[in-house]
RNA sequence: GGGUCGGUAGCUCAAUCGGUAGAGCAGGAGCCUUUUAAGCUCUUGGUUCUGGGUUCAAGUCCCAGUCGACCCA
């Protein structure tokens, strides 16, 4: 970059600046300023004048292979700089581009000294390409000896502070991109993020499953037991749903005769926000003809152990709380019925009166409501008493069949179904079923849930279930609890770029 | 929705019992040609989340609101 000439004026119009009014406090001002100033010079602060030839990793690997003192050849790197040491008539500085930092060496001697004179103007958070020689410094730090630089995007505000961070989770969750320059963790975390997705993408494909992808916005929201967002659809001036699941129209290709389809994809769940819930939240959701409960067991615990041995490199996986989950092998299978007895301590408790299960749970210690059905009040002892207790993965099998109107029934205990729960740190991941594919009992059991509320009734769906769909396994995993764990991160919030937040300001 | 805690300089944090609101980083002016949170000298910077109230005096106490965190539903 030419810089020739300007750096008189440059110079100048600080000082002229500084003595109308002091405005040295005001980051924001000072940098306009400075803008100014490389306009005047004839310098494009925004200029479109960037070469990169290597990534600050492939930099790096570059010197290492050719094992000379200093290359020969010059590489070009960009970035933004997040740290900048002026040593006189030499800089030290730091480019940060996606795959980590890069020092830059600036000698006056060798950039000229009116380059110099603007170079040493630059500011923190300044976007910047450099080209030069590679060499290592005497602490060993492989290093751009720079021959030139270019001003690539000038940067208006400051970064946060270079030690700490930005630890403010308002300030993290609203201005998410201060969160990734300056928290290598949260990097971290979301390209962990995005290798899981990748892994269990081409683990589908390598399954000869096909991706596709369904309406999100649906004039019923079914397939789940969630209270939908509401938009309108002004074209045929009617209200329409943010899907829940995916289920329903997944089901449909089944009929259709896509054996093998999944979608990975957003639902929405108008519902609260906590540690472990966002209102959007992404699923996976797999359907295989011919397979059943028992086969999503197979490929549930592929994906995950896939994922973990992509992103951790192990199937074993530190917890935040401290101790470890082991991914490896098999994976522990139990019926519910059996949870729920020894957590009750009751060998009775299914045939108990709704009145004595109230009774009881209070002794154990949880709170009911005693509006709930029977089957609610022991479903709240499996989610307070039992869900927080499987930190192992654990298959919890043959749910009872009011849990869930999609499954088919266990051929021998019709009261539960072929499914299972699959259950990791403490938190349900992952359900799948043997799916109901008899149009007759799947319309009984729809009616059944939704009561007096026929609009809720897909009727399409089931149209389509009558002209047949094939005996089917399907499985729906909870992406963002998976990197919850995985990643070992203490909120879901941190796994998922921009959380749902109220309006600020 | 309920409870608890929090919001102080651009960022990270102090501020005793209610008595002049401070530091580090960042910023500004300089010195410094291999630094690693570079160093050294000097230095700017505050609607203490908002609005009321109590008081001679409020960052601090009270009330309401707002945003967030945690726990519960």
């Amino acid at each position: 970059m030419n810089h020739e000439g300007s750096s008189l004026c440059f110079h100048r119009s600080m000082n002229n600046s500084k003595t109308q009014e002091d405005q040295s406090h005001d980051q924001h001002a000072v940098r306009l300023q400075k803008l100014q100033n490389l306009r005047e010079a004839g310098v494009d602060p925004f200029s479109a004048n960037c070469l990169q030839t290597h990534t600050s990793k492939q930099a790096k690997l570059l010197y290492d292979e050719l094992g000379v003192e200093e290359t020969e050849e010059t590489v070009s790197v960009a970035g933004r700089i997040v740290t900048f040491r002026v040593m006189g008539k030499a800089t030290f500085l730091k480019v940060q581009d996606q795959d980590g930092q890069m020092q830059v060496y600036v000698k006056r001697d060798e950039i000229g000294e009116d380059n110099y004179r603007v170079f040493k103007k630059l500011d923190l958070g300044d976007i910047i390409g450099v080209t030069g020689t590679l060499f290592v410094t005497k602490t060993g730090e492989t290093t751009v000896r720079a021959q030139k630089y270019t001003l690539v995007s000038k940067a208006l505000r400051p970064l946060p502070e270079k030690w700490h961070g930005l630890t403010d989770n308002e300030q993290i969750y609203r201005q998410r991109y201060l969160d990734l320059i300056v928290n290598k963790e949260s990097r971290t975390r979301f390209q962990q993020r995005s290798a899981v997705l990748r892994e269990i993408r081409e683990y589908m494909w390598e399954l000869d499953f096909i991706e596709v992808e369904t309406p999100m916005m649906q004039s019923v929201a079914g397939g789940a037991a969630a209270r939908p967002f509401t938009t309108h659809f002004n074209a045929l001036d009617c209200d329409f749903f943010l899907r829940i699941a995916l289920e329903l129209y997944l089901k449909r290709l089944l009929v259709g005769g896509m054996d093998r389809v999944f979608e990975l994809g957003r639902v929405f769940r108008n519902e609260g926000l906590s540690r472990r819930h966002n209102p959007e939240f992404t699923m996976l959701e797999a359907y295989q003809a011919y397979s059943d409960y028992r086969g999503m067991m197979d490929l549930t615990r592929g994906l995950i152990q896939r994922s973990a041995e992509a992103v951790l490199g192990s199937l074993q996986v530190a917890r935040h709380e401290g101790d470890e989950i082991d991914l490896s092998g098999n994976w522990r299978e139990v019926a519910y019925k059996e949870l729920i007895l020894k957590a009750t301590n009751d060998s009775d408790w299914f045939s108990r009166s709704k009145e004595e299960k109230l009774a009881a749970s209070i002794k154990l210690g949880i709170e009911i409501d005693p509006g709930l059905e029977d089957f609610e009040i022991t479903n709240d002892v499996f989610e307070k008493l039992v869900e927080p207790t499987l930190i192992q993965p654990t298959f919890v099998t043959h749910i009872p069949v009011e849990l869930c109107p999609l499954a088919k029934l266990n051929p021998q205990d019709p009261s539960t179904l072929d499914v299972f729960e699959l259950c990791i740190n403490g938190q349900e991941i992952a359900p799948a079923y043997s799916e109901q594919n008899d149009p007759l009992l799947q319309r009984k059991m729809f009616q059944d849930q939704v009561g007096e509320e026929i609009q809720n009734l897909d009727q399409d769906f089931l149209l389509a279930l009558e002209h047949g769909m094939p005996p089917a396994g399907g499985m729906g995993l909870g992406i963002d609890r998976l990197v919850i764990f995985l990643t070992g991160a203490a909120n879901i919030r941190d796994t998922i770029l921009f959380p749902s937040l109220r309006p600020g300001q």
